[in-house]
DNA sequence: CGCGAGAGTAGTCATTGACAACATTGTTGT
DNA sequence: ACAACAATGTTGTCAATGACTACTCTCGCG
């Protein structure tokens, strides 16, 4: 059946999924503070009540999207680490994993805004695990180049953690206008440089 | 004249400072998204129209909270440097950078949240030479490290980024409850000790 | 085949930011 | 002194919004 001209039946039948679309495209242009649920439900052409069976309120809409989010980033992150063929050259996956994600996090500037500032919501468990799920990866990054011997012992964690933070640090900045987004590549490189450089262990510095 | 019982004259008198405090108090205890103008308006007493005699909308109001948080961050770092008395001690100032840097940053998330989010605001620009001066204190350090033979050559805003960025990162993941408070020292510690040992010349490696 | 749950609708309310018109007070030039 | 006048507050109003309630439509299941 044609949707063209073709009067919406009473059910629309795919709401919840065309409520995440049309929010994360006005995430997109307007930003999270714009986001309003009647404008959504007018854009799809339901009533202003409609999205209420579907998101309990404003906030259960825009973790879904956090979740959502993280569920991509996850998989991004994922391929990219497995594009490297070469399995033991730990810099060349380290290197994939923050490339990809600050390719992510530009290229979804407020959903990652969204995501770093819900995922720690009283109750938005599903988000807490995507985000874990995400960022779990580059522990089992640092535990084979602990393994390996290449990086320093210690909590495989901890040691992730600081990448990440650098990482995460450095979108930070380029999504808050701070710095611009040519010296992206250049800082993302310099950084994972460093940290490996950094994180040898004592005997062979 | 006492101020407890005795009515309050027509004009306040001090309504923009006052201002500023309730929101931030109410940034403090509720968060961003809950902090509504006529609120304040009512916990200082005055009409819900009174503030925009201060601040032109919301907006303004708290890029005004952001620009002054970035002062007072901005002095902070300085004398959390400057109580290291030996000025060659690059890993004591840094880390005492860093230090500071966290401990503003997780004492103030709300606070901290809202200045990452706002200095890219067209228009803000007293916030982002806030901003920037808070921040470029610590392209001073990488500046004296490098001309010390302490750290490799290159960009210095570009190498202090980096660590910048590292700690930015860590203290978002600490605010978004990512990571537990306790373990915000520790990971400084290791992050900045990494870096030094990162950002060394080639002939001391 | 009817009926009940799921999904959508219309109506309402309190809150909010923004704005305009008006009131009060402090200041300044003469 | 004192009459403009600029600052600063006040009341009143409006449209938008999130949240809630009561009602309606449809479809699938027993």
């Amino acid at each position: 059946m044609s949707d063209t001209t073709e009067q919406r039946p009473y059910h629309h039948g795919n709401l919840r999924m065309e409520l995440l679309d049309a929010a994360e495209r006005s995430l997109r242009t307007h930003g999270v503070e714009q986001l309003s649920l009647r404008d959504l439900a007018r854009d799809i052409g339901v009533s202003h009540a409609a999205p209420r069976r579907h998101f309990a309120d404003r906030r259960a809409l825009l973790d879904a999207l956090a979740e959502s989010g993280f569920v991509r980033l996850g998989a991004k992150l994922r391929t990219a680490v497995d594009e490297i063929d070469d399995e033991d050259d730990l810099p060349a996956r380290l290197h994939a994993f923050a490339s990809a994600y600050v390719r992510f996090a530009t290229e979804n500037a407020a959903l990652t805004g969204l995501m770093n500032s819900s995922k720690h919501r009283p109750g938005a468990t599903a988000v807490a695990e995507a985000a874990a799920a995400a960022f779990g990866q580059i522990s089992d990054l640092i535990e084979e180049g602990q393994e390996r011997g290449e990086l320093e012992e210690g909590d495989p964690e901890g040691i992730g953690l600081i990448v990440y933070a650098t990482v995460l640090g450095i979108t930070s900045m380029v999504n808050s206008g701070m710095i611009e987004p040519e010296r992206l590549e250049g800082l993302v490189d310099t950084a994972v440089t460093q940290f490996l450089r950094g994180a040898r262990p004592a005997q062979q510095r």
